[in-house]
RNA sequence: GGGUCGUUAGCUCAGCUGGUAGAGCAGCGGACUUUUAAUCCGUUGGUCCAGGGUUCGAAUCCCUGACGGCCUACCA
């Protein structure tokens, strides 16, 4: 304890950060305390990639020398030679620091080093007895004193508020996060491949929109104080996305953030990344092949594997995913519900009432339907299921069936009891969606704090002719939930929304 | 938003029907030249989430609040 020195940083902390800010205190006074002239040359696993295989013989006569730098995670010092584990963003390797090999001060100064602390080693490679490859180490430093106790080298960390709070911490210490995130990544890298090989261009739309549109949800409100208006976190890229197919742009992608002011739990985040896409002169049907299609791709691209288990329950996206309406689908799980009652106005309704379940009074049959699906049928769709024939009174961007005007053509895609992507058949009649536009604005007016504003200028850009088109958007970070296993949204994003710590 | 469970040392966790707080890891001191969550001996460290209440006495019981997990509602 060198509580003298530094009183007035001691006050709220503990001794072993006063220790460890003490032992930087000393490298301030003789040296830089922090270095940035150290190169390493190799990383752990790639070091265990090329030479695991190796014979202990080989490797010695090899007297291979490489330069590796990373955080201290494990120490064991045994009097005279010491050994410890460093990780980079590859991986581990063991270093083997002994004084016969780094002379006595360079020992004594490692055996100060603390866990947590970065350090960059020179040195040999050899295999010992019980034959891990490691590193002879004969120069070692240290380029980043840390300050802060690690968490529990065994059991990480495991509170759920300081993972999501301090996620770097939850990174250092578990390897099953670094998995996730590398999941993420791949994912929407591979995603990336897919578009771009298929000719289509990646585009970047404003993500603060003076008319929040594109889906029913309720936006978050900002202000811009030069042109002193009020904007809008975007909802959904749709309008623009669309506006672009107008201009053009045949085939078009984002994967960008759309903000939602709503509820937060273990399927929604504030901020969650979507990718829609759109391309001209197809259909919802030509979509749905494309998604099985692209599912597939990205499985075997990331996973190696079209088979998954989430949360303990198989899914082969290598099937051929089942197509049913709603009312297909509802019968499928509750055959109980016959034809005659689902489509009766008044016996729907007596049924929903009887069950407690929520809906829209002024909806048509087709909504009905959809709000006992959502109630009884959604959650149990495990295998891959599109969900086809929306009613069109809440389908307003989607074009309307040629042999039934009250659904759309337009499909949602359900994995594991969840909504993964939502596609359809783009409305480009103008006077059509300038009615249903009218519609939501007249649902707006009557307290729907969901419904859309009418964008007059996305009117007159499918007044010039929007091709005919499918588009359609899937939820990256549910998706990287399939794929990761992941039970909460709030795994797959680095820092989730929390409530203010203080 | 509602329900429910939780919050104890830097981390992982014990702590029974109320008697004034413990272990392992980390740290510190010592031993140890091929360890593997190194081992062995010794040892420091606490606003028991916060505030109120009941009680002779509260980590423990009650109330209020904060934060989080899970379920649920709106939604993707």
């Amino acid at each position: 304890m060198k509580q003298d020195n530094q009183p007035a940083i001691m006050q709220d902390e503990n001794q072993i950060i006063a220790e460890r800010r003490a032992k930087l205190a000393e490298l301030r006074n003789t040296g830089v305390a922090f270095p940035n002239t150290f190169r390493r040359d190799s990383l752990a696993s790639e070091l265990h990639k090329q030479y695991d295989e190796q014979s202990k013989e080989a490797l010695e006569d090899s007297q291979t020398e490489v330069k590796v730098a990373g955080r201290m995670v494990l120490k064991r010092v045994m009097g005279k030679a010491s050994f410890a584990t460093i990780q980079d963003m590859s991986g581990r390797v063991q270093l083997y620091i002994s004084k016969d090999h780094t002379g006595q001060a360079a020992h004594d100064a490692f055996k100060q080093y603390d866990l947590g602390d970065i350090l960059g080693a020179r040195g040999r490679l050899f295999k010992t007895k019980t034959g891990e490859l490691s590193i002879r180490v004969t120069h070692i430093q240290l380029l980043t004193k840390s300050i802060r106790p690690l968490p529990e080298k065994f059991h990480g960390l495991t509170d759920q508020e300081q993972k999501y709070r301090q996620r770097y911490l939850d990174l250092i210490t578990n390897e099953e996060t670094r998995k996730v995130f590398t999941i993420r990544s791949k994912i929407i890298q591979a995603m990336r491949d897919f578009f771009v090989t298929r000719d289509y261009l990646e585009v970047e739309t404003p993500m603060m929109h003076p008319i929040p549109g594109g889906a029913t949800a309720r936006p978050f409100t900002t202000h811009h104080n030069a042109l002193d208006m009020a904007l809008y976190l975007r909802i959904a890229p749709e309008l623009y996305l669309k506006r672009l197919v107008v201009g053009g742009m045949e085939k078009v992608f984002e994967i960008n953030r759309n903000f939602r002011n709503e509820g937060i739990s273990t399927r929604h985040n504030p901020e969650f990344t979507m990718l829609e896409f759109y391309e001209a002169y197809q259909d919802y049907v030509y979509l749905m092949d494309f998604t099985e299609e692209m599912l597939r791709s990205l499985a075997v691209n990331v996973l190696g594997t079209t088979s998954m288990t989430y949360q303990k329950r198989k899914i082969d996206l290598a099937q051929p995913f089942q197509r049913l309406t709603i009312t297909q689908a509802i019968q499928k799980f509750h055959p109980e519900y016959t034809d005659t009652l689902l489509n009766d106005r008044t016996a729907l309704i007596n049924k929903l009432q009887a069950m407690g379940i929520s809906y829209n009074p002024n909806d048509g049959i087709g909504g009905l339907q959809l709000s006992l699906f959502d109630e009884t049928t959604e959650h149990l769709l495990f295998e891959p299921t599109f969900i086809i024939d929306y009613p069109a009174e809440v389908s307003p961007l989607a074009r309307r069936n040629e042999n039934n005007p009250d659904i759309t053509d337009r499909f949602e895609l359900y994995i594991a009891g969840r909504e993964i992507a939502n596609g359809f058949s783009e409305l480009n009649d103008p006077e059509d969606q300038a009615a249903r536009f009218h519609e939501q604005t007249k649902a707006k007016e009557a307290g729907d704090a969901e419904a859309m504003h009418f964008d007059a200028d996305y009117i007159r850009a499918l007044e010039y002719g929007l091709p005919p088109t499918a588009g359609e958007g899937i939820g990256i970070d549910r998706l990287v939930m399939l794929f990761a296993d992941c039970p909460s949204i709030r795994d797959v994003i680095l820092f989730p929304q929390l409530r203010r710590e203080d």
